[in-house]
Parts: structure tokens; C-alpha cells; sequence
DNA sequence: GCTTGCATCGCGAATGTTTCGGGTTGTACT
DNA sequence: AGTACAACCCGAAACATTCGCGATGCAAGC
């Protein structure tokens, strides 16, 4: 077995032992400038409390006093306590938060993390934060307790308490795909959403299509709005007018898609294109075209994003933004790790990775107008 | 906050307390006859080892000779010891470990798990199997080291020196969806899955269908031939032969539905429906129907088996049988903590969750035959 | 033969954590 | 006012686990 010493010296442990041998143990005594910081007992005997309760304290158990609590950790954030054993009681875990646990969406992500986690021999653990727990417990509650090597969240907001708490525990954390203002000094990763809007306009502007719909994502969310602005981009930059008809809202869902989809699709003046915002819409805009007895993509051209596995094996395949999912996770998942490492430069990071357009069946060029369909529909 | 006492009585914290100063704390101390069994430092007097050396035994800790730790065994088992104080000791997690992390089916299978778990303020920690670890260090050895409160496994196979080990560490486990032999003594949860295959085929012969096809999954996998044979049993219950010739292998993923699917339907005297096996295969299937320019239904109609979300958003919609996996994994996690309560006779759990057909549009009847279509395709 | 290098094994002491009984306080009911 | 009760809070003692070091044994080199 070696010995690490600071960093990138090897010591064996001869060599170790002589040294301890011939210096009397002078050198290997611990340093008190290095001060190994006080121990939970003499925190403790400084807050006029017993040991067991400054250990809740730092486990954030419930029977605290509110008052007795904030002393505490007062005097440990003033001592810069660290556990003295088992700087190793970090678990070999890295949570993945969640708003909300659902679609396929959520399986790219978590497949990812998994990656990466199992090349660092860490396990995942999956919550999710919008179903309440026991009262007065959050996720964060419970991440805190577990104390991970990071922390991957996927959420609309990020509660500042839990911030807080994550902080202090100085637990690691990055957010994927933030919903939040940019303004965020949080570490994030996300994908360019504005350019795939952008290329998924263009795209169908392209192929000749004039009057071109969209599905967006609820308002109060990043992506939705960058994407829709890509679409806007887009058709400004192709001379086409905005027209707010054709602007309509979705929650992401395959509900949604389908009644925005009847919708744009019942209009006096239809659209013969429409980006659907991402999949599982693009999926809901399939159902009313087919109820309406439109062909995809001969009457209507339908872009997608996201590139879920199921776009590939809809009829007919979709055309959409493939936003690399897995690779976002994955590059959180190391981001997180290495923020916990201390290897990156605290400077908040974000991370955007690109997106593409994969072209395949669903779009076409409009074949009414006085163009004529210059693709057919075949992969 | 009430104390439980043996099962299911309940006592105030007020009539405790009298209870315990009239009494003079005479019945509430501990009883020697319910022996708390033995601490870790008497078990270490008695082996003539120090408690850590013990306490190395128990956590599998590699620094114990060979020797030392079949003699501690020995003793530890001798004295059925158990961990006085911190029966939590056991982290605040349940396991759930899957041999390939995949497809949509994984998702809802998580779903179910997290539901439960969140119920009983656990997480949920996910692994794969499938892919290795750092060599040496199993998934099996992993989910010892941190002592959850149950493993849910949703395997192939479940390796007998994993099993021992979760045995003696006695971590209680349950298997979703077993591939391996009924005869296993094993813990599990399941589908009908005969009965779904039965279901789906007897719809067809019900609609009318005589030539019925049908891709199976891997044939390893007991739900795969489940499935096959109630096929057969509902061939067999209408009359009609069972054609070798319609009995395509696939492997569950949604390539092998599509190459299976072409070869049926380019038989001479192809079938008129086919029983896909499980919703991704039924998705390849419909897009070698669309190959071959056939309609669904008219041409051809599909009956899946899942009815995962994607079932719903298809077109035109797939006629499935549904498989509770939810609800599967639901009862999975319950059965895995009531196995650590101690609340289940231990003789070996098979859980069987009834699955039902699901009638959607991708199942007519057959149109070149003698009888009239009957049904449309209308949803 | 003696030293050196290295690995294995186990312990003492230090450290953190849990249990659970008891004190204190506030509240509702008599 | 008195009683009963439950919530809240804390600590002593019991307990488990880790750290660092020493002891021991083996092999190679001088």
C-alpha cells in the first residue's frame, strides 16, 4: 500500500516509517497551524451543548432548538469544522433530482448520469422533488443527509433555502436544462435551444413553406422561450412575416400537441408546416392531423425536438432537433464531480452543448402552393 | 409522536411516563430473557479480537485474515447477532437494480418503485448490471455496502453468490418480472402473461382473423414464452392450427419487430394480424407495414403487449395488452419492505398482476375475407 | 547474517452517531 | 387551579467505525 501526501508524492511506507523513526515523530505530528480544525466535542463544549447534539446539528436532524441550531453552526462555520475521520464519509452516491419523474425524457437524462457514475464507481439516486414527503422533509433534506459527491438536478426552480442548505453542506451541485433567468450564478448545462428553433424553421422555410406554425413550450420555461425565438429568427430571417395566429402554447405533453394542433389545424388560412416544439407535441400534432384526414407530410410538414428514441419509430419518422440528452447529463454529471474535486474554477459554468437537425420523413415541401414538392417522403 | 408496542398497540407518551415512575422503571427495562443478543465487543472478547476487527468482519472490510474472519463469522452467527443499536443503520434507501437500462419499459418500472419509496421516506438508488464496475466490485457489492432497506431486481439471472450475499447481510430482495426458472425460491413479481397472450390472440380470432402471426421475444424469457403459449392456447381454443411458419423470434427491441414483421408479411400467404410480443416490436412492425404499403387495420392488424405511453401516440393507436408495470414495481417495493419488517411468511412470494387487452384502433377485422370489415378505424 | 522494502494483520484511541429516558413548556379539558 | 397530554428539546451512555501505528513475516539485496 502508498501512502498520498499532498497531492502527487508517493511515500512508501519504509520510507514513511524510517522518517517517523529518525524524527522522532516531530514531522508527522499534525500540525496545529495546519489546524486540523476543533472536533465535534470541543465545538460542543464551545456552544455549552453535548457532543450528540451538535452531530444532529450537522445531520440536520428535527430535535434541534431553532435557537440552539443556529449557534451551532455559527460556531462551525466559524471554526471551518470538518469531520476529522472519514473525510470518506461522502457515500459513493450522486443525486439526480427531478421535478417531475416522467417521459422519456427523463430516461435520457437518468442513462447518462448513469454513466458517468458508474465510471467513478458512484450509484445514482433518483428522487423527485414535486410529490411532497414527509412533512418538513424536502429532497434537499434528504440529500443532505446522505451527504453525495454531487448533486444533478433537474428542476423548474431551485428553492434558495435548498440552495443554502446544499451550500453549507458543501454538497456540489448543477442544473440541467434550468428553467430559471439566466442571471443564475448556478452551475448549469443545457443545449442551444435558440439555434435548434432557428434550424427547425429554417428547415421547413427551406423547403418552400410560407405559412409555418409552432407548438410552444410553457412560457415560464428557458427552452421554450429560446426556441421559440430561434422560430421567430428564422422566419424573420427568411423575409416571412410573424404572424401570432400561428403562435400557439403547449405544456409539453402529447396532449397539448394535439389540441394546439386541432387548433392551428382548423384555421380558415391552415398552416402547411408546423414545428411542434418538441416530440411527444410533435406526436399529439401526428393524432390531429389524422383526425383531420391531413397526410404527414404531403398536407403537413411536422418538425420535432428533442429526438426521443420514439421519433424514429412513429410514422412516418419524425424530422426533428436532436438535443443530445445524454451527453448533457453526462457532461453535468462530470461537472458536478469535478466542482467537488475542486478542479474547476468556481465562476459559475454553463454549459451549452449543440443541437442538430436530423431530417427525416415528417417534412416536406408544401405541395398545394404554386411550388411543386421538390422531396418525396422517403427516408 | 406515539410509541408502537408489539403490533398494533399504541400508547400515549403520557401513560408511558406514569407507567415508567409508578412502576419504577422495573418493566421497562430491558428484558436479558429477549436477549438483545450479543454486542460487537462481547462477540470480540469471546474471539479474542478487538471490536473493530469485528466490526471489519461485518462490513467486509478486506484487511482481516482469512482465519480471523471464519472464526468471527462463526461467533456472529453462533449468536445470531444483530446491530443493537441503529436497526437504522440501514440507509434510508431502497435498491433497484436493472440488467440493461432501457426503453420506456425501465421508466415505469422506476415510476412504481419511487412511488413507494417516496411513501416510506426512502430514495431510490439505481444501478445496471449490465455494464461493468471496477473489477471486483459487483452490483451486488455495492448495494451491501450501504445497507438498504430492500432490493428490487428487474434481472436476467440472479447469480447465486449475489444472492448469498444479500442473504447474509440479510438485505431482503424481490425479482420483477423473473427470466429465470419457476422453480426458483425466490421472491417475485409478476404478469399473467399466458393469460395476456391469450387475451390479445383470442381478440384477433374474435375479429375474425384465421392467419395470425406472432413475434416472440427472446425465448430465454419465461414472460416471452408465457406469451407464446396463450397465443397457441387461443389458436387452439378457436380451432385453428398453429403455423410454425407465422412464429418469428425477436428481442423485444423495436429493429427486431421490424425485421420479423417483413418477413411475415412478405409470406405467400401472409397473415392478416399479428401478435407483436410487446408495444416496441408492434412499433417496428407498423413501420414494415408501412414499407410494404399495408394499412393498419385494414390490411393488417396488431395487437402489442405493454402498453407503455407510446402505445397511446401512435398511429393509428395500439391495440395492446397492458401490463400493470407501475403497479408491478408498486408491489414489488412493498413486498421487499414487508420481507425486511419481518410482516411476510418467508416461504417464496410469486405476485402475479393481472394484465388486461386494451382496445384501440390498430385491430380490425380482416378485410379480403369473406365477412365485412365490421369495425372501423375510427378511435 | 543483517538490513531494507513491502505487505498483511490487528489494536488502541479517537471520533461520530444512535438510543431513549427525562425535563420543560404549552394547551385543552375538567 | 389542577390534570392530562403531547410536542419539543437535550444529554448520558452505549455503540460502531475509522485512523494511524505497531507487530509480524517474507523476500531480496548487501
Amino acid at each position: 500500500m502508498y501512502f498520498e501526501c499532498s497531492g502527487n508524492v508517493w511515500l512508501t511506507q519504509g520510507f514513511v516509517k524510517r522518517l517517523r523513526r529518525d524524527t522522532i515523530a516531530f514531522m508527522t505530528r499534525p500540525n496545529p497551524a495546519v489546524a486540523q480544525s476543533a472536533t465535534l466535542a470541543e465545538i460542543a463544549r464551545e456552544a455549552g451543548v453535548s457532543a450528540p447534539t451538535v452531530s444532529k446539528v450537522l445531520n440536520g436532524r428535527a430535535d434541534v432548538a431553532p435557537s440552539t441550531r443556529t449557534r451551532v453552526e455559527e460556531l462551525l462555520r466559524h471554526h471551518g469544522y470538518r469531520r476529522r475521520r472519514a473525510e470518506a464519509s461522502r457515500s459513493p452516491l450522486i443525486d439526480l433530482v427531478f421535478h417531475e419523474l416522467e417521459s422519456a425524457w427523463a430516461m435520457e437524462v437518468i442513462r447518462g448520469v448513469e454513466n458517468v457514475a458508474r465510471d467513478e464507481g458512484l450509484s445514482v439516486v433518483l428522487s423527485e422533488s414535486a410529490g411532497r414527503l414527509t412533512p418538513g422533509r424536502t429532497w434537499a433534506d434528504q440529500v443532505a443527509a446522505r451527504r453525495p459527491h454531487g448533486v444533478v438536478l433537474v428542476l423548474n426552480g431551485l428553492d434558495e433555502s435548498q440552495r443554502a442548505l446544499l451550500t453549507s453542506r458543501s454538497i456540489p451541485f448543477v442544473v440541467v436544462d434550468p428553467a430559471g433567468d439566466p442571471g443564475d450564478d448556478v452551475p448549469s448545462v443545457g443545449a442551444t435551444n435558440w439555434q435548434g428553433g432557428l434550424a427547425a424553421t429554417r428547415h421547413l422555410t427551406d423547403l418552400g413553406h410560407r405559412r409555418i406554425g409552432v407548438i410552444s413550450g410553457p412560457s415560464r420555461m428557458m427552452c421554450s422561450r429560446a426556441r421559440l425565438d430561434g422560430y421567430r429568427a428564422a422566419l424573420d430571417t427568411a423575409g416571412l412575416p410573424v404572424d401570432p395566429a400561428l403562435i400557439r402554447d403547449g405544456d409539453f405533453h402529447h396532449e397539448s400537441g394535439y389540441r394546439a394542433g386541432l387548433d392551428l389545424l382548423k384555421l380558415p388560412d391552415r398552416p402547411t408546416a408546423v414545428f411542434a416544439g418538441n416530440d411527444l407535441q410533435a406526436l399529439g400534432l401526428y393524432e390531429a392531423a389524422r383526425e383531420l384526414g391531413l397526410r404527414v407530410p404531403e398536407d403537413l410538414s411536422i418538425v420535432g425536438f428533442d429526438d426521443l428514441p420514439v421519433a424514429r419509430w412513429v410514422g412516418p419518422p419524425l424530422t426533428t432537433v436532436r438535443q443530445p440528452l445524454t451527453e448533457m447529463a453526462e457532461a453535468a454529471a462530470r461537472l458536478v464531480l469535478d466542482l467537488g474535486r475542486g478542479e474547476r474554477p468556481s465562476a459559475a459554468t454553463r454549459l451549452e452543448l449543440s443541437t442538430s437537425l436530423v431530417v427525416r420523413s415528417s417534412t416536406a415541401a408544401p405541395s398545394g402552393e404554386g411550388r411543386a414538392a421538390r422531396f418525396g417522403a422517403g427516408s
